[in-house]
DNA sequence: ATGATACTGCCAAATATTGTCAGCAGTAAA
DNA sequence: TTTACTGCTGACAATATTTGGCAGTATCAT
């Protein structure tokens, strides 16, 4: 048996029982040293799966590893196609291929006939001006978003005076014709916007910021005066 | 990449084409030989994949997938919030409600740390001029188009010269400034586009339309020249 | 017919996997 | 507290697998 297939069949053994497995069971099962069950469980958590081993105890397959058969209107349906459609035309590269892979897992847990309906959606997305700032950078920013990272930058603001700066990247606004950074700017001391298209360079630094992402994204809120949601 | 994450991949890549894929493009998207593509469709049929290959057309899996789909990515719930929030700020109000509600389904079968990415998610939608054609109307073109019915509109051309028709509604296209509504026209005979801010005018006619909108938006886009998906 | 494509076999080089041994650390129960 | 289980990690060498390239065949659409 291939590694590969061994992988797959161990989360079907993990699934197989609810309550903890011990390692030394699960190499019985799986006709492998405990040494390779350990390296195995390793990959599959790299690959995503949601594997809790604690000492004393043994594995579990934490529920939410799969998706489950999901139900959606015809309304829900189109909507979500018509989002994914405009995500994989206006986004950065990766973010618009993660838009028609999530697409793709819907439909695959989709009952049948609702499948169909994904593919025949009537609702298209014009073409748009390509936003063509560094797919690249824009990917980084919005990693550094999730991770709550510092950001040195160099910005030519509209007078076209350049500054080098360290920001605190909160959000990312999408607009027609431009993208937009949210961020804290150390050398202003307050909420700023930058244009992605006017970030000259970004440099992604090791250092998180200091205060949590949700609730400095309210404080900007409040100080532009957007309502929360 | 290991072999095991490729295979994986790989029926992701399947699952996002819906149409033939060639080995060559497979080969080229996992970053691998030819050779290599033909030996892992080989395993994965071994495994009970279900993919179809036939000479001269490609890949294709056939739905009944083998493997559950694993978990979304961070990514790939990004994207998915983005893309709702851009429907429910952009489309009309149902589409809109059915946004949020699609999100709140996925959002329920997600784990619970995942669940926190979807409100904290640093991806906004910019305001954008609101598109005020008569809400009521787009939604029932929407539905008009899912039932492929006739509609009878009474429409403002750019030059103001104002007609009535009969038009089968194949699709609703998105554009940043308007919406337009692509059918084909009975008086025209021909392909026609609508802004649907121009649209005086619309009766859903209890009448099907005597061919299939698929074949008739595979006719448009041919027309147009635009490349099918 | 022609081109595109799927598919197979073979080989050598590159790469990954595996078991073993050795040790640390955490949990549950005696 | 002690003990038995258990998870987890590192190193290493033997082994197995994977890979790309080449050559060739078959099948399908046009």
């Amino acid at each position: 048996m291939s590694r590969a297939q061994r992988l797959l069949e161990l989360i079907q053994v993990l699934r197989r029982h609810r309550h903890p497995v011990s390692g030394a069971t699960l190499a019985d099962e799986l006709g492998v040293s405990l040494r390779t069950v350990y390296r195995d469980i390793g990959t599959l958590i790299e690959q995503g799966a949601r594997i809790d081993g604690e000492p004393g105890i043994g594995y579990v397959l934490r529920p939410g590893f799969m998706l489950p058969p999901l139900m959606f209107s015809e309304d829900e349906i189109e909507a979500l196609v018509l989002g994914s459609r405009w995500v994989a035309e206006r986004a950065d590269a990766p973010l618009s291929k993660a838009a028609t892979n999530a697409l793709a897992k819907i439909a695959a847990v989709l009952p049948e006939d609702m499948r169909d309906n994904i593919e025949a959606s009537g609702l298209l997305i014009g073409p748009g001006e390509p936003i063509s700032a560094g797919d690249a950078d824009v990917a980084a920013i919005r990693l550094a978003i999730r991770k709550e990272q510092k950001l040195r930058i160099s910005y030519v603001a509209l007078d076209d005076s350049k500054t080098r700066r360290v920001i605190w990247p909160i959000a990312l606004g999408f607009f027609d014709r431009y993208r937009v950074v949210v961020a804290w700017c150390e050398l202003r001391q307050a909420f700023r916007h930058f244009r992605t298209d006017r970030i000259a360079a970004v440099t992604v630094t090791a250092k998180r910021y200091p205060r949590r992402r949700p609730v400095l994204l309210k404080e900007w809120r409040a100080a532009e005066g957007i309502p929360q949601r």
